[in-house]
DNA sequence: AGCGTCAAGTTCCATCTGGAACTAAATCGG
DNA sequence: CCGATTTAGTTCCAGATGGAACTTGACGCT
């Protein structure tokens, strides 16, 4: 089995603490795993995700789709929902139940958009807006908690790794098999 | 709105490309969002993740904890449910049935383990070892697309933070709030 | 040993999810 | 301009999901 860049024979009190703590199956996915890359993302965006999902649902009641929703509008006022599906990879119908939920509990509100009659244009109200504002410190935190391992210097390399991913993103394959229909240029 | 470490502001002809491929929602939050780290994580682990599992479900008809299941056997054989469920963060019912589903098909077998009569030691058969055969290549190469976008100095370099990332996280905190202190709803 | 607590895995069932079909509006092509 | 196609959002419903309770075995304590 090939491993990771990183393999975990270092020695290191650090590490040996970690390796404790995990269980032995996770420290396999994680290092001797040839597919190291998308784990260990998973691994770490979940263990930000989690707190937060689990905050929300019990401090507000509202449910996943519904606060990728509230935070999409939070962030940017005046999207319509198509932006958020494009945007956060959950379907559309799950979507349209979610702005539902938020309107009948008045934390968003909507307009058609004169642009474009199919569509809304979506807003916080000031419920909506008041759980954005004591939510967002409590995400900044949060991360940062979890990028206090990393200097400075290293937090702003991260940074700009995950942006040149990111950049990149639109010129990688959208499917695992070499599909003879694949297309080309956009 | 507080911005990320890497603004959006420097022009580039690459930069330029994938703005106007991403939905306008999806730059603010890649780059206009003071939780950009995980907005990052998650954008570029489901641009892995997403064709991974459209395959293995095209392909072999699994589902996402089926091969969650199959995966982690195949790293490592021996490991019983609750292995994955550490490792996986899925809820133990719904591993549960991913296994009795791989077993049903013949893609896993398993043995009471002998030192724990609760619990089952699982091994792939040769069927399941052939998807997990087949698979893993095509998940190497899809992660090698992915990183192309950076040189092998880099690709080290993000190894090594997201190792750092990983070595720290038993440290973070589970939970978003610090305290047991009932707020008022909304 | 005996009892209470915890852990591995299963089952139950209310709820959530997401593919597909649908409505209405926009856009395209002549 | 008019039909054909695409797009934003909704609805339908079969099937997936996950919290909670349950079964069985392990472990700790006296």
């Amino acid at each position: 089995m090939r491993r990771s860049p990183t393999s975990l024979s270092r020695v290191d009190p650090e590490r040996e603490t970690a390796l404790a703590a995990l269980d032995p199956l996770t420290v396999t996915k994680l290092w001797d795993n040839p597919c190291w890359l998308s784990f260990r993302l998973n691994f770490v965006a979940f263990r930000f995700n989690d707190p937060v999902y689990r905050w929300i649902e019990t401090r507000y009641g509202l449910v996943r789709p519904e606060f990728v929703a509230l935070y999409a509008v939070g962030l940017k006022e005046g999207v319509a929902a198509k932006n958020i599906v494009a945007s956060s990879g959950l379907p559309k119908n799950t979507l349209s139940r979610a702005v539902q939920k938020l309107l009948q509990r008045r934390l968003l509100k909507r307009e058609t958009d004169p642009a474009d009659l199919r569509s809304y244009v979506l807003h916080l109200t000031a419920a909506g807006r008041r759980i954005f504002d004591e939510t967002m410190p409590l995400m900044v935190k949060h991360q940062s908690a979890m990028l206090a391992c990393l200097s400075d210097d290293e937090q702003q390399q991260l940074c700009t790794l995950m942006d040149k991913l990111v950049i990149a993103s639109p010129g990688w394959p959208q499917e695992l098999w070499p599909n003879e229909t694949e297309q080309e240029g956009i």
